[in-house]
DNA sequence: TTATGATTCAAACGTCCGTTTGGTTTTGGC
DNA sequence: GCCAAAACCAAACGGACGTTTGAATCATAA
């Protein structure tokens, strides 16, 4: 991860990511952090400009793509004669999936992204509003034209309560570990198709 | 909530359950919290010994009752002729969905409980696993009794996952406001009730 | 080779942190 | 009303924090 031949700014992304999962964005400090990194005290505050904007980057790195898949997936989907709720949602949670299996630091990224949820941060959210609010937006046009008898409120978050769902389910929480690491996979996948299930029979209901 | 006439210390637990949701362990200081609670800086080591400390108290409050609560009604579930896995899923939910819709600070702790899940502390786990462990256990052992072709590992951390997904359904996460404090309480009934129809399908999974 | 900009570095900045101290005030039993 | 214990308080402690500085080092194009 942190081997020499990645550049500073990804080293320093990569101990980032460690560190926010397993701390906290307030938790995780520049002196660990930069440890961990081997690099410079200084160097955050020259390459990033500060902590704050870090953690953006941080997030930014990983949501692009997150985000350019998903809307793929969608297109593909929407292209579909008769287009189910299940390929609509299917489309927002296989990306994520696939990232919480990576192992270059996605499937840590997806503790990050849990911590997000959990930290109810208002700059954060601003940040993550301003540039990833138009997917969001384009599954709730989605699942709309399939829903029509609900508001766009109501329609809204309900969205939002599957995100965080999938984010919770993909992000290893709980007291108790897991088996074996080999399960892993398999498990994450059984995990994605009972929340597609559960999500769309919450979607379809009232 | 922090009116005068409460007792120091309850003030000092109302502050940090505010301050632990809004800002988190790490990010809510011992200065801004007295401050909130209107007593002296040092009142918190005074009554609790350390910040640390005061985390697990503020845990203690709401969760002995919680706990008790939750083993009462598997209690009287079990004592049902033919007690089906929904019964035992209320019996471990609806005292969390009270508590949720609590006036008093409880819906704030909530959110509280499910930081303390994202935050994956060790020190703040083992206090939680000592005290409240032997809950868990017994309702590992009613799902088991109707879950008997499960191994004991796989049955736990399954019931691990009910019990973060209860935490987030209830903790009021997402990016998108509600619409009205009127619906809460429907809504997190009906959250409660999909909730028990994932977690029994969840449950005698494979 | 030299000049220039980008990068790294050790050191220090001021601020805020959790905690401790020592003294003052309040409380409750006699 | 007295006194010991409990509670409260202002002030200070050392340490860790994010950030800034200015000089040293590196890379590279002229």
């Amino acid at each position: 991860m942190n081997s020499p031949h990645f550049s500073t700014k990804e080293r320093i992304l990569g101990a980032a990511e460690e560190l926010f999962a397993r701390n906290g964005f307030a938790g995780a400090s520049l002196r660990e952090l930069t440890a961990t990194a081997k690099v410079n005290l200084a160097a955050v505050n020259y390459h990033f400009g500060s902590k704050d904007n870090l953690v953006n980057e941080v997030f930014r790195r990983r949501l692009d793509e997150l985000s350019a898949q998903r809307l793929e997936s969608l297109k593909i989907v929407l292209a579909k004669p008769e287009p189910t709720l299940e390929d609509i949602l299917a489309a927002f949670i296989h990306p994520a999936l696939l990232l919480s299996l990576d192992k270059t630091g996605g499937a840590t990224f997806v503790r990050v992204l849990a911590r997000a949820y959990a930290e109810h941060n208002e700059r954060l959210r601003k940040f993550l509003s301003e540039n990833y609010g138009h997917v969001l937006k384009e599954f709730a046009a989605a699942f709309g034209a399939q829903l029509q008898h609900l508001g766009k409120e109501e329609l809204y978050w309900r969205i939002d309560i599957i995100a965080g769902a999938l984010t919770y389910a993909m992000a290893d929480f709980g007291v108790i570990k897991r088996r074996e690491a080999m399960s892993e996979k398999i498990h994450r996948e059984r995990a994605a198709e009972h929340l597609i299930r559960f999500a769309a029979a919450g979607l379809r209901a009232e």
